[in-house]
DNA sequence: GTTGACACCTGGACGC
DNA sequence: TGCGTCCAGGTGTCAA
């Protein structure tokens, strides 16, 4: 699924492909994925000019003369670059028209969302109001952690998934940043200490850092778009390895779920 | 206030 | 081969 990485990398790849082009017509195939007024969505854009993208979190932010237009993946979203007679795909759910060629939404689920915000309206935007300090973000310290969880019964997990703590860390970082800071996903937040959200800080960063470097982490659940094919995957220590060895000690990859959601942890490693 | 369950959605894997 | 069932998971909502 896309993470901060893969987010990251859909960012920089398009950035380099739509910026200074004009968007000429919208069409949107499933209404569900705007959430604001899609007739709004569709006029409103046309004349407008890509300026700038952001990222905040897993947030991807276009910015236009006059708008920004939020876009989230959720699962299985991911963009393309088309000409304008290639035929419009099946899950190929928001189409741009700019000057010399399309640019598709394509999502699979349908779970990604779209919203149309004038500019004075995107601090006041739930999605990215409430977002907790970005994972990469140099004022992300072991004591911020700390304080948000040490009062949780929920496991370690589940908090570090919860994007108002942290934000931009998905479920397959999640599992790598627990099993390289040695922590059991399944942990209680209150027994985890302060050295050991430290490390958890740490940890994160290295892991985003080198997956973004790495274009992302492409697995079933997402694989390349605009071209691009994440290498991040091969070095997994623990996600998808269930059954197999510890790429440290050789115990057997454990799989449980946790908070709903597939986790991966070495019994040995991580305590 | 906290926590867990469920819905959204579709394709792939798996068992029979 | 074909069918039915389960699983994958980011996020919002709702109930306990």
């Amino acid at each position: 699924m896309p993470e901060i990485a893969e987010v990251e990398t859909v960012r920089r790849v398009l950035r380099d492909k739509i910026l200074n082009h004009v968007i000429k017509r919208v069409e949107v195939f499933y209404d569900g994925i705007i959430e604001s007024n899609v007739d709004e969505f569709k006029t409103k854009l046309v004349g407008e000019k890509f300026i700038d993208i952001h990222r905040t979190g897993k947030w991807l932010i276009f910015e236009t003369n006059n708008y920004y237009l939020v876009s989230h993946l959720r699962m299985e979203g991911k963009y393309f670059i088309k000409p304008f007679e290639d035929k419009i795909e099946k899950h190929e759910h928001v189409v741009f028209y700019l000057d010399d060629f399309t640019l598709r939404y394509h999502d699979v689920r349908k779970f990604g969302v779209m919203h149309l915000l004038n500019k004075d309206e995107l601090s006041s935007y739930e999605g990215i109001k409430k977002q907790g300090l970005e994972v990469i973000d140099p004022n992300l310290t072991g004591k911020y952690i700390y304080d948000k969880i040490h009062k949780s019964n929920k496991p370690i997990k589940t908090m570090l998934l919860d994007q108002t703590i942290v934000s931009g860390l998905g479920n397959i970082y999640v599992d790598e940043v627990l099993f390289a800071s040695k922590i059991l996903p399944t942990r209680e937040s209150k027994d985890v200490t302060l050295k050991e959200c430290d490390c958890l800080v740490k940890e994160s960063r290295r892991i985003i850092d080198k997956a973004i470097s790495c274009g992302g982490t492409t697995i079933r659940s997402y694989t390349s778009s605009l071209g691009v094919t994440g290498t991040y995957q091969n070095y997994l220590m623990v996600h998808k390895n269930a059954g197999k060895k510890c790429k440290k000690c050789d115990t057997i990859i454990t799989k449980v779920k946790v908070g709903g959601r597939g986790t991966y942890y070495c019994s040995k490693c991580q305590k």
